[in-house]
DNA sequence: TCAAAAGTGTTCTCACTACACCCATGC
DNA sequence: GCATGGGTGTAGTGAGAACACTTTTGA
């Protein structure tokens, strides 16, 4: 970053697209919208939007969260910073740098599509496809990313509500992994480590409506685990 | 992104910040510039600059990275996208949206400063502060991601040159970590990790002028390890 | 002959896997 | 009772840390 020489730039438009993935029945889901108008008109394609003049790219995708999922209140969700696409010709039109980001949320009620004209629908991850722009690729890249980081960091109670069980927190894994963890281990490896959950004392709940109810816990105050949570070939017993 | 309403959005300039990492006499270096004007004259600063009209952050990057190392061939150096920092008013004169980007580089002839009017240093990681701009921050952000990803990635081979000794590689651990690293141990962990480096057959080579010759590698066809070479608290023996 | 660096062998410990088993609840 | 899910206990194994030891070079 030498000179400003007026010249020597060009003006670019700046957007964020998101890649917000949430767990239903069992399986991945991530939000898409069904584009209304050209290019891509009636393809389906990551929420996102532009910056405006005074936000960071994290304001701006808090923004485009709050109103694709219609939620009121979206601070304290977890929002991740993937990468930036910047690529000539990404967008046919003009050129368009966009930040791409991941958020995860626990299982939302259904009616979600809030501001918009465009509806916005939870879709299966593995049917998601044929994208509009470079959103399957985003899309992929966020989808690694997710999957990774579930083995070194805390990430995953943010797929689950604020009071969660043992057992919802393990399925997290399993679904994103496509994995079967043994129980019992997968208990012991949480616990022990220190700041991923903690209990909320005397509380507990019935998960499948059947069975002992399950103590709950909330997340913990850390951030990344030490040691990870490897994703080993051959963890756990068929079901 | 839904409309292209022509007043939704304001033009940016796009720039790419460069953390370009080497290790040298032990330590670990960054390459820093001076500047020569307003704001921040005098201050030293990351070096990047402005996206070219037909170029991808990730080729911008790679140009900057020539011209400021004088480096004839860049093609086939790490170069690794860390994040964009968007915040209004990190520069105090327009907007700008900068994409950060981490290179790793083996040692190099000290003459380096190559195309540019401002000179460029290698200065030790422990004194580069008080830069220009927002670049602490990104300076710090980026020496982070890298001592990550030496844990679970073959990252580590990029600041060796194209051949070299297992006591080389595990001395770039031990710069980048500070910690101290049992030889056998850490030489078993790497030749058992699949990919990670290949010998090259039949060469050897001293490296502290003393001592047994020691048998060359160069980097795998690996690009993550598993499993990860782990960070421990407790690792390796004093000396 | 000594120092220095590479390379090999070996023991011991701890973490983790793979289970068996018990507990609490709804039907 | 029995199915279902939560929770605890434990034996065996395998990877890694710690450290002794040998090898090959320069001075």
């Amino acid at each position: 970053m030498h000179g400003y020489d007026k010249h020597a730039y060009e003006p670019f438009a700046v957007t964020v697209d998101l890649a917000v993935f949430t767990l239903r029945a069992g399986a991945l889901h991530v939000l898409l919208v069904e584009r209304g108008q050209e290019p891509y008109a009636g393809r389906w394609a990551l929420p996102g939007g532009f910056l405006l003049p005074d936000e960071s790219a994290e304001t701006a995708a808090r923004r485009e969260l709050a109103e694709e999922t219609g939620l009121a209140d979206v601070t304290g969700l977890h929002l991740e910073q993937l990468r930036t696409y910047s690529e000539p010709g990404r967008d046919p039109r003009m050129r368009v740098v966009s930040v791409a980001f991941a958020a995860l949320l626990p299982h939302l009620p259904e009616p979600h599509g809030g501001g918009d004209a465009a509806e916005a629908r939870w879709v299966p991850y593995d049917t998601a496809g044929n994208l509009a722009f470079d959103h399957d690729r985003i899309l992929a890249d966020a989808r690694t990313r997710v999957g990774d980081k579930l083995e070194y960091t805390c990430l995953a109670t943010a797929f689950c509500p604020a009071e969660f069980t043992l057992g919802e927190l393990q399925r997290v894994y399993e679904t994103v992994w496509g994995t079967v963890l043994d129980r019992p281990n997968f208990r012991r490896k949480v616990l022990a480590s220190p700041g991923f959950v903690e209990p909320v004392p005397g509380a507990a709940r019935l998960t499948g409506g059947r069975g002992k109810p399950a103590a709950l816990y909330r997340a913990g105050p850390a951030t990344t685990l030490h040691p990870p949570l490897l994703r080993t070939p051959r963890e756990g017993r068929p079901a």
